[in-house]
RNA sequence: GGCGCUAUCGUCUAGGGGACUAGGACGGGGCCCUCUCAAGGCCCAAACACGGGUUCGAAUCCCGUUAGCGCUACCA
């Protein structure tokens, strides 16, 4: 279809976007930082939801900085997220020679010139510059370095580097950014900025473009950090004789105190959230939150649901803070919300990681086992909680918590008492049911002339070691008859010790 | 300093000229439920940065101020 009503259509729908070839670009410099999965994170989706190809680039330019043990904690954290990404990596420094091929076509084609001011004199003409309350701009005086005295440098071999003439000085550079409206920079506030390096490297700027276009990204949407490099990029893009992709330029993400995220705010790593327990899907829909909204009231979604609504119309334009108490409830939100058989495996393979039991033995009573992690997930907010309220059930021997022996065990008399005589009642229990067990533990209590927490509290100690638990009446149907009177006969040869000494 | 970006409860946000007495969520406080802790339910406190315009009418559009943040490298 053509003509205006075409357009009509088009540009009544706001919810739809062009199918689009996208880049996550991070330099391994260290861990997957949560500002750059949640980069990660809107491109991918962005795919998704319109189409196209998401794509890795390692940007390994800076030698010095760069390590393999950051790329691998860059793919283990997107692969953790389950960020997969369509085409091969591509590593920026195995681009060099096709840098050097874009510095050169623009060094022919008079775009870009070579500099051989020493990093000294550019220093000193900075702090000039600043004493005198100025800004150093570099420009070239073309009657700075005559052309034969250029040769004659490049002959003896010194040292340069190849800086980009911004052209057009009193022109404009501006795009329409997908977050925020147009964007412009007056050209004169511009530096001639360095494309390649006197080690004959590429800078930032240049490879990015040179790489962008190689891998045909028609959309980039990255930190606004970026937002000052972009006129550099699109002047390159210009000089190049190649189209531009679109931009967007997502906002950051600070700390409680309104700083950049840094590691003094503590967990930024990807990885750490990993290892706390948290679940990737709770993170995602905890990051994606975090610079947009699906407009109305929408907050806990399925990474499905996340697809579904995911729209650069609802991007924010506004830094956000990353609250870590949101985080963790929304994980509680998607433990309770996602299927048993889904939470089971990481449950299981945290439990087991931390000797509590193995994967076998958890098998052996699969059913039971469900049961147990479907108890005890509403009252965790992330995996290691479960981990930690599953010892009572799993272990033989427990230890008990002082502090609950000095509250709920302060009459040992009394509890001796009365642990004996629940003991004696659970024995003639003869179906293990919760049911079953309150009516009998209730008229226990009430034979004693007391109400029932004063007698699951105690209980509670012997069964459990804590103060905390789940209901009293699914412990003792979770440990099951043996165990839980075997913890009783514990108890109460402990609180004889006690007596006797 | 220059350039750029941004501005709604403490935090994440909804809202896009009248539907605003500004909605939801986290966190905080209270109550209910209750054998403990959670979960859940109900309730409370809490915001349109400021000043000018435009308009019959501004949280919403424009300008300015202020503040915060980013960039200002032969880092990315």
């Amino acid at each position: 279809m053509t003509g205006p009503f075409a357009f009509l259509i088009l540009s009544c729908d706001m919810s739809t976007h062009p199918a689009a070839r996208v880049r996550f670009a991070p330099s391994p410099t260290g861990y997957l930082h949560v500002g750059g999965a949640r980069t990660a994170l809107f491109n991918w989706l962005y795919v998704r939801r319109f189409g196209g190809q998401f794509l890795l680039r390692v940007e390994d330019t800076d030698r010095a900085r760069s390590t393999d043990e950051s790329t691998r904690a860059i793919f283990e954290g997107l692969e953790w997220l389950g960020l997969g990404w369509d085409e091969p990596v591509v590593y920026q420094g195995a681009n060099l020679e096709r840098h050097r091929a874009d510095v050169k076509t623009l060094l022919d084609a008079g775009l870009a010139y070579r500099d051989f001011t020493s990093q000294a004199t550019l220093d000193a003409r900075r702090a000039d510059a600043q004493a005198r309350g100025e800004i150093y701009k570099y420009r070239r005086e073309w009657a700075e370095l005559p052309l034969h005295e250029e040769e004659q440098r490049l002959e003896r071999g010194d040292p340069y580097v190849v800086r980009f003439r911004v052209p057009d000085e009193s022109g404009v550079t501006e795009w329409d950014d997908l977050v925020h409206e147009r964007i412009a920079f007056p050209n004169k506030d511009v530096d001639d900025f360095v494309i390649l390096r006197s080690d004959r490297t590429p800078i930032y700027n240049l490879a990015v473009v040179s790489d962008d276009i190689a891998m045909g990204v028609t959309l980039v949407m990255r930190g606004d950090d970026h937002i000052s490099n972009t006129p550099k990029q699109i002047m390159l893009y210009g000089a190049l004789g190649r189209p531009l992709p679109r931009f967007a330029h997502l906002p950051m993400i600070h700390g409680l105190d309104g700083k950049k995220l840094s590691k003094r705010h503590g967990a930024t790593a990807v990885g750490d959230y990993q290892h706390e327990g948290l679940l990737p899907h709770a993170m995602l829909n905890f990051l994606a939150l975090l610079g947009w909204s699906p407009g109305g009231d929408r907050e806990v979604m399925s990474l499905t649901e996340m697809i579904e609504l995911f729209s650069p119309e609802g991007l924010q334009r506004k830094a956000a803070i990353f609250d870590p108490k949101k985080l963790e409830w929304m994980n509680g939100q998607h433990m309770s919300m996602m299927s048993l058989s889904d939470l089971e495996p990481v449950v299981t393979r945290a439990i087991v990681a931390s000797g509590l039991a193995t994967a076998e033995s958890l098998a052996e009573r699969h059913d039971w086992y469900l049961r147990l992690v479907d108890l005890l997930r509403v009252r965790a907010r992330v995996v290691d909680d479960i981990v930690r309220q599953a010892a009572p059930y799993l272990a033989r021997d427990i230890e008990y918590d002082p502090e609950a022996v000095a509250k709920q065990w302060k009459d040992r008399n009394a509890n001796l008492t009365l642990l004996t005589a629940t003991r004696d009642a659970l024995l003639g229990v003869t179906s293990w049911e919760a049911t079953t067990l309150e009516a009998e533990l209730r008229s226990l209590a009430d034979r004693h002339g007391i109400g029932g927490g004063k007698l699951f509290q105690p209980l509670r100690v012997a069964l459990t070691g804590l103060t905390v638990s789940p209901g009293i009446f699914d412990v003792l149907v979770m440990q099951g008859r043996d165990l839980a009177l075997h913890r009783i006969e514990r108890a109460i040869d402990y609180l004889s010790g006690l007596v006797d000494s």
